[in-house]
RNA sequence: GGGCGUAUAGCUCAGCUGGCUAGAGCGCUACGUUGACAUCGUAGAGGUCACAGGUUCAAGUCCUGUUACGCCCACCA
């Protein structure tokens, strides 16, 4: 429609610009009750509210964005329910730092009210970033429906879901060895605490005994923790040690006396055999202790330093000072024995990085069990899919074994537990609704953040509310998520999914790659390896960054990213929209383009044949690689299609027709039409901008149109096949034979150095009269392709009036180069040669094969016929490549 | 200690349930600005599919083992 002169390159800026305001104002990233369509869903995974946005947010957003775009063209009725993620630990301590950078009053001077509206603040102000930024990479979200963890309606789904849990006896408080932060001053849930190598020290010392006839040695990587020894432990069944069970040791350092007990836990294997107990500070020793009703001495505060309990001399302390102390002062008493270097596995906290501690406190706990069961029946039955299957054994293995979840943190931003304490009577009371009467107070620990986020496929619909958008859209359709958060947050949804729903929360889980940098290193901000996905955008385009994210993922492994692999998708756009100049060069869109409609099927030329029935295939396998969850797959697919087939060959093919007669013109001008507004829609879920610009410039849609409201390509139904394809079945063939036989022609005139400019002659040696006809059909385009001056074509033997002339041997027949006086014998054989070695080669193969009884009796129909079609082949190339020798001789 | 994954061209990776001469992108070499595109075109070089066995008519593909790297899980002092 448009006369105005495309750009000849790509400008991505100004179109992404343009186009999201329009698509969000015009609604069509909101999703309705629909009862005419099917639905599609998607839950956003919720981004912390402090987040930004980084690769791996980009790639997982475009695969959601591109299942949303596609299933919407498909018919559905789709929503994307976006939001953000309150993430209690993460959140708190950002906006305590801000405040602290300020040199303003900090959370503990504020206290729990200020600071909470503190943070309140904060996230008004400064958080979503995230949510502005997601729009730059084109993300078709349902804005109207964001939520954020912390809502009112989010928030009642929690209260309600503490109490009906609190009330089925799954969820209880308890005093057990939790993982503690130091630095958050918070415990931790098992989940948050990853388990590193790191090099350390054990330490093996003296525990005298109390009789004075002698000492035990014990070996540890914690001596500071021997303040709170309250035994020390060997097997029952150490002949070694029998005899001192039961006696009694000085504990260096602290004045006290502590038994010698026996214990399965003591290995007699490991070190010494003997081993310090410390019930307080060691899971195991916790468990150890119980069972010997030993005392359970804390010697560490909060901040994991030392406290009054370790001694004055300690006290204060921080733990690693501490440890340094205790091994002077062991040394100094000439306990020490010796000191080895060791690796050793150490919990790390996962926000603040150092180590955990574990320690005795009083929790809130879910038991996972009875939640578990239904949730591993449902992937165990395939109810949910996971893509790739394999992490299925990832959750199988964890939800088998699954733990109590310790919900409670020691923080004041996010819910608040619905629990309230009465001193006077020491009651509980856990509800919706603050209890009646007086001398109640509510729990001051808060849910951790997953707690909320578990809820989120159906809290972001309403629940507990029975609304209409729950019944329509849940369950969910697909996730799209990372493998990293699979028990956090996968496992969990599940569980909620069918004890709140009694309903599965999604159908497919996609678990995409995890994105790296060149050398293969996380990317993270302290590495400055991070790039800046806006930064990207701005540089090649959003459209770029998706496509090339997408091409270069590999299945299901770790992406090498960098930002030069977006050159990629931004070359594509920028080949995609010169496709487009050039059929504009030529004229306004035509009538035809969406269904060929408005020409005569039976005058469709064979390249037109061709490129229909490859674009055919291409939806085909699009199709079904979406459907598979492989998108590379159909990236590759259609960067395929459009820059090879639909741009290196069709249009260089048409350009004879488009300079031709008026009728051929208009002709191919449709079907450039068809195939192209076919392209752009096919593409638009991968690059929704570029395509949505050139639909609008090509004339294809007009102003108020949008492309992601039409139809997702299908397959041409096979009524419709007959009249498009008709007649001849091979002509497909008979095309690919053309090109093949244009490569070689070009290979020849690269081979005698023939400048690209340079018109000549050629001659082709068909194998047969039909392929005769047909070249002969097709010359025109031929000699435009190879920049010929003439092609003469004919199944005779052919001989250059001044000799032989260098050849190729195609599925056509033998293309000649005839140049007088311009062939290199030697050189000319030389290739022949090579190449009857070749042939003789693979007939040598071919014919062993074929004459194998087993494998004659044992393959298949179609492969022992594709054999002999094949040794067939060899055989008449053979025979051309001989005579060509011959002439030449 | 258990589990999972990966190993294919200089680099990054495709290669589905085994079946013609193993592909793509980038990079490299040569030529080239023909009226879509130099963010381009044409032609080309480049691979004993990690190693060793095995199954099979047939193995990059399936099985076993080995090596290397990566990830996850596990309370071991």
């Amino acid at each position: 429609m448009s006369n105005n002169e495309m750009p000849k390159a790509y400008e991505p800026g100004a179109v992404e610009n343009k186009w999201y305001p329009k698509w969000e104002a015009s609604g069509c990233f909101h999703g309705k009750v629909n009862p005419d369509k099917p639905a599609y869903s998607i839950v956003i995974p919720p981004p912390n509210v402090t987040g930004i946005l980084h690769l791996g947010h980009v790639l997982n957003n475009t695969l959601q964005d591109i299942l949303i775009r596609w299933k919407k063209m498909q018919g559905y009725e789709v929503c994307w329910y976006p939001g953000t993620d309150h993430a209690g630990i993460a959140t708190e301590s950002k906006v305590e730092k801000t405040l602290r950078e300020a040199g303003k009053p900090g959370r503990d001077e504020l206290g729990r009210e200020k600071f909470i509206e503190t943070v309140w603040n904060w996230k008004k102000e400064c958080g979503g970033t995230i949510i502005r930024q997601l729009r730059k990479l084109g993300t078709a979200c349902d804005w109207e429906r964001e939520r954020f963890t912390m809502d009112a309606g989010l928030s009642d789904a929690v209260r309600k879901v503490f109490v009906e849990l609190y009330n089925k006896g799954y969820i209880y408080r308890g005093q057990r060895m939790i993982n503690w932060c130091p630095v958050a001053q918070t415990a931790l849930s098992d989940e948050e605490v990853i388990h590193k190598d790191v090099s350390g020290k054990f330490y093996h010392y003296k525990y005298p005994l109390s009789d004075g006839t002698g000492h035990l040695v014990i070996a540890t990587t914690r001596p500071e923790t021997m303040l709170g020894d309250s035994a020390v432990a060997v097997h029952p069944g150490d002949e070694r040690y029998k005899s001192l069970i039961g006696k009694t040791i000085d504990l260096p350092l602290t004045g006290r006396k502590i038994p010698i007990i026996a214990d399965q836990h003591a290995d007699p294997e490991k070190g010494t055999g003997c081993v310090k107990i410390t019930p307080a500070h060691d899971p195991n020793d916790f468990e150890v202790g119980k069972r010997h009703n030993l005392e359970f001495i804390t010697v560490m505060n909060n901040d994991a330093t030392m406290n009054a309990k370790a001694g004055a001399e300690f006290e204060g302390m921080d733990r690693f000072a501490c440890r340094k102390k205790v091994i002077e002062l062991l040394d100094e008493l000439d306990l020490m024995v010796k000191i080895e270097e060791i690796t050793h596995n150490v919990g790390f906290s996962e926000r603040a990085d150092v180590p955990i501690e574990t320690m005795i406190s009083a929790q809130w706990f879910v038991n996972m069990q009875e939640l578990a069961k239904p949730a591993i029946a449902a992937v165990r039955d395939g109810k949910i899919n996971f893509h790739p299957a394999r992490w299925s054994k990832t959750y199988f293995h964890w939800m088998e074994n699954i733990q109590d979840w310790c919900i409670s943190r020691q923080i004041w931003w996010g819910h608040r537990i619905p629990a309230w304490y009465n001193d006077a009577t020491d009651e509980i009371f856990v509800g919706l609704e603050v209890p009646e009467g007086d001398n109640w107070r509510q729990e001051e620990d808060v849910l951790d953040t997953w707690f909320s986020s578990w809820l989120w496929p159906f809290s972001v619909q309403g629940w507990p509310e029975k609304t209409e958008e729950l019944k329509y859209f849940y369950p969910t359709s697909d996730l799209v998520t990372g493998p990293d958060i699979i028990f956090f947050w996968v496992a969990r949804m599940i569980m909620a999914g069918y004890e709140f729903m009694d309903e599965l929360p999604f159908k497919n889980v996609y678990f995409t790659s995890i994105i790296r940098d060149a050398q293969g290193r996380k990317l993270s901000k302290s590495l400055g390896n991070s790039p800046d996905p806006l930064d990207v955008i701005d540089t090649y385009g959003a459209d770029a960054l998706r496509f090339s994210i997408i091409y270069i993922a590999p299945v299901g492994m770790d992406i090498r990213y960098s930002n030069e692999k977006c050159e990629l998708g931004r070359n594509f756009a920028n080949k995609l929209w010169n496709a487009c100049r050039f059929r504009q060069m030529h004229g306004s869109v035509t009538a035809g383009f969406r269904n060929l409609d408005s020409i005569d099927h039976a005058k469709l030329t064979a390249d037109e044949k061709w490129i229909i029935s490859w674009m055919d295939e291409t939806i085909i396998m699009i199709n079904k690689a979406l459907d598979d969850f492989k998108f590379h797959l159909a990236a590759h697919e259609i960067y395929e299609m459009v820059w090879s087939s639909f741009c290196d060959w069709f249009i260089e093919a048409s350009k004879v027709r488009l300079y031709g007669d008026e009728a051929s013109k208009q002709q191919t001008l449709v079907v450039l039409d068809f195939i192209l507004f076919k392209i752009l829609r096919l593409l638009h879920p991968f690059m929704p901008f570029i395509t949505e610009e050139l639909a609008h410039q090509m004339g294809f849609l007009t102003e108020g149109e949008s492309i992601m409201n039409e139809a997702y390509p299908k397959p041409l139904k096979d009524k419709e096949i007959p009249s498009i394809m008709n007649p001849e079945p091979n002509i497909i063939d008979l095309v690919e034979a053309k090109f093949q036989l244009i490569r070689a022609g070009r290979a020849l005139r690269a081979q005698y150095e023939i400048p690209p400019g340079k018109k000549i002659n050629y001659h082709l040696k068909t194998v047969d009269t039909e392929t005769e006809q047909f070249m002969q059909g097709e010359v025109a385009g031929i000699k435009l392709m190879l920049n010929a001056a003439e092609v003469t074509i004919s199944t005779a033997e052919f001989m250059h009036e001044d000799g032989p002339a260098p050849a190729q041997i195609v599925n056509a027949g033998t293309i000649y180069l005839p140049l007088a006086g311009l062939i290199n014998i030697d050189d000319e054989l030389k290739k022949l040669k090579k190449q009857q070695n070749q042939i003789f080669g693979w007939m040598k193969g071919s014919q062993a094969k074929l004459s194998n009884e087993k494998f004659l009796s044992k393959a298949p129909e179609k492969v022992i016929n594709e054999a002999r079609e094949h040794l067939n082949e060899l055989e008449m190339k053979l025979k051309r490549v001989e005579e060509s020798i011959a002439t030449l001789k």
